[in-house]
RNA sequence: GGUCUCGUAGUAUAACGGUUAGUACAUCGGGUUUUCAUCCCGACAACGCGGGUUCGACUCCCGCCGAGAUCACCA
């Protein structure tokens, strides 16, 4: 049997790091079984409906590498893909309910329905609108909303997370299947649609789970075969035991974009966050996690986010592509990430600059702060010289002469690569007989002045010979 | 309040009847001729509590405690 999953978000704004899981393990269970990922937009609310958020949320999903076979942009044979399009769709479905006696219209105003609940609370028995049906109700017609028939009874289901689940007859009830306004409500609408979308395991978050003997009680009624179920746990915020959410600053999964955060990093921290494969790997390419993702694998408690594991694994990825990919791979990444002096200097040095730090980068975005020296000369700032524990035990003159045997030194060194500059650098220190930690300090700041840089002969071999002499004499003649 | 779910170090997790309870991040030490980072080595640190069952329980059962979800014409 071919798998089809889907993911349903609305278009209410960005998606978060909060509920991309609910996109990302449908893609890797449609992708390890040569299925299909459907993406339908849930736009029956128009009141919270917000302009562009669809595009955000293919944007996001493009930038993670997941990619659907059903949709918006590419189509399918199972559109429209958008709920608020589907109008007839859900209305054809609702009337093949009433039919059978399993809906009816309920003119009943809402400010009854209040009182209603507000009885219930005050004698602290739930509230079940089942019991209050109303006795006489119209021909269904726009304008009057729609609700379900519920017949009190058990129901035991398996969730492929949560395991054997079974509930009595009291969660059952008569809910609301089309609104005033025409449009479906959630509860309606998914199960319709994927019906109708051929959708064989349903995954979305755990908040769903209370609502499932409803949703059983609706495909019975209305004979469809239900999917498989698969409630995905929350992400819970860094603090306290919420789920987490934009309330708590949950960032737009596309935010991390502009923060220097690589797609696989993303990717591989989120997959990994409540699954795992049994083993102790932790650097996961896209394709080893289509390859070992399994659901009975899916952790069925909440799994707090961490920022500083996403950070490691940005880190490890960065490095990643710069061993297998090469320089020219990570460049491509960094396009935009570079400080605004670096743009006056040559591609070609700026993959130099790139080689030689690449390893000390946990995100792409660390480069502004990191590169501006290979770019405009630093400020001299002698703060440097008196705050570093070596060098403030050296005399001014002592500087200054050390400065220029250096400086002499280098001006006659033949070849200026990385191995001649460290023998040169190795001979220093045997002509002035002082540590490496003194001498190197002391060349390291009059250098870059920088809290800190690469080691020193690559640092020097990329800014070449005619400004690391300058360098070096600005500093001797600031002393 | 009803219903349902969850509970291994600070965090993410492994082990699922017999282990010194493993790994990773974080933290703290140490090493790699300067710094920062990488890399390497080491340290700290956990089975929520209480009863059973069993020769033996993190693992099975019961109770408690704690945490969460849901009870909308939102999804």
């Amino acid at each position: 049997m071919e798998i089809i999953t889907r993911f349903a978000p609305s278009p209410t704004g960005y998606i978060h790091i909060g509920n991309v899981r609910s996109a990302i393990y449908p893609y890797l269970l449609a992708r390890q079984s040569g299925g299909k990922l459907i993406l339908r937009i849930e736009d029956t609310d128009r009141a919270r409906y917000v302009e562009g958020a669809t595009e955000l949320i293919e944007d996001t999903l493009e930038w993670l590498g997941i990619n659907w076979d059903e949709g918006p942009i590419v189509g399918g044979p199972n559109g429209p893909y958008f709920q608020s399009e589907r109008k007839e769709i859900y209305h054809e479905w609702a009337r093949k309910l009433i039919k059978a006696g399993r809906a009816y219209a309920d003119p009943t105003p809402p400010e009854k329905i209040d009182e209603y609940r507000k009885e219930c609370n005050e004698k602290k028995i739930p509230f079940l609108y089942r019991n209050y049906r109303p006795t006489k109700t119209p021909e269904w017609e726009p304008g009057i909303p729609l609700r379900f028939k519920a017949e009190p009874k058990s129901y035991a289901w398996h969730d492929e997370v949560m395991g054997d689940m079974h509930t009595g007859p009291e969660v059952l009830d008569d809910i609301i299947l089309i609104k005033k306004d025409g449009y479906p409500t959630y509860n309606f609408a998914h199960i319709v649609d994927d019906a109708e979308m051929g959708v064989t395991h349903l995954m979305r978050g755990v908040e769903y789970l209370s609502s499932t003997p409803n949703y059983l009680a609706l495909y019975e009624a209305l004979k469809l075969e239900r999917p498989k179920i698969i409630s995905l746990p929350h992400i819970l915020a860094p603090q306290g035991n919420k789920k987490l959410g934009k309330r708590d600053g949950a960032k737009s999964v596309t935010e991390y974009r502009e923060d220097g955060i690589l797609p696989e990093a993303m990717l591989n921290y989120l997959a990994c966050l409540g699954w795992n494969d049994g083993t102790e790997q932790e650097i996961y390419t896209k394709d080893e996690l289509i390859k070992n993702f399994s659901l009975d694998r899916i952790q069925n408690s909440g799994a707090r986010y961490d920022e500083t594991k996403l950070l490691w694994l940005n880190g490890q990825w960065i490095r990643k592509i710069f061993t297998e990919q090469g320089v020219h791979a990570l460049y491509e990444r960094t396009l935009n990430f570079w400080p605004e002096s670096a743009k006056k200097s040559s591609e070609d040095y700026r993959i130099q600059v790139l080689s030689i730090i690449y390893d000390r980068l946990k995100t792409l975005s660390d480069l502004k702060e990191m590169t501006e020296y290979f770019f405009t000369d630093p400020k001299i700032d002698l703060d440097f010289l008196i705050g570093n524990k070596f060098v403030k035990k050296l005399s001014e003159s002592e500087l200054e002469s050390l400065l220029k045997t250096t400086i002499a030194k280098l001006t006659d060194l033949k070849e200026w690569d990385a191995d001649s500059l460290q023998d040169a650098l190795n001979d220093l220190l045997k002509e002035t007989a002082k540590k490496p930690a003194e001498l190197f300090s002391l060349i390291r700041i009059a250098i870059s002045y920088a809290p800190f840089s690469p080691a020193l002969n690559l640092t020097m071999e990329v800014l070449g010979r005619e400004v690391t002499l300058a360098r070096l004499n600005r500093t001797a003649s600031a002393i």
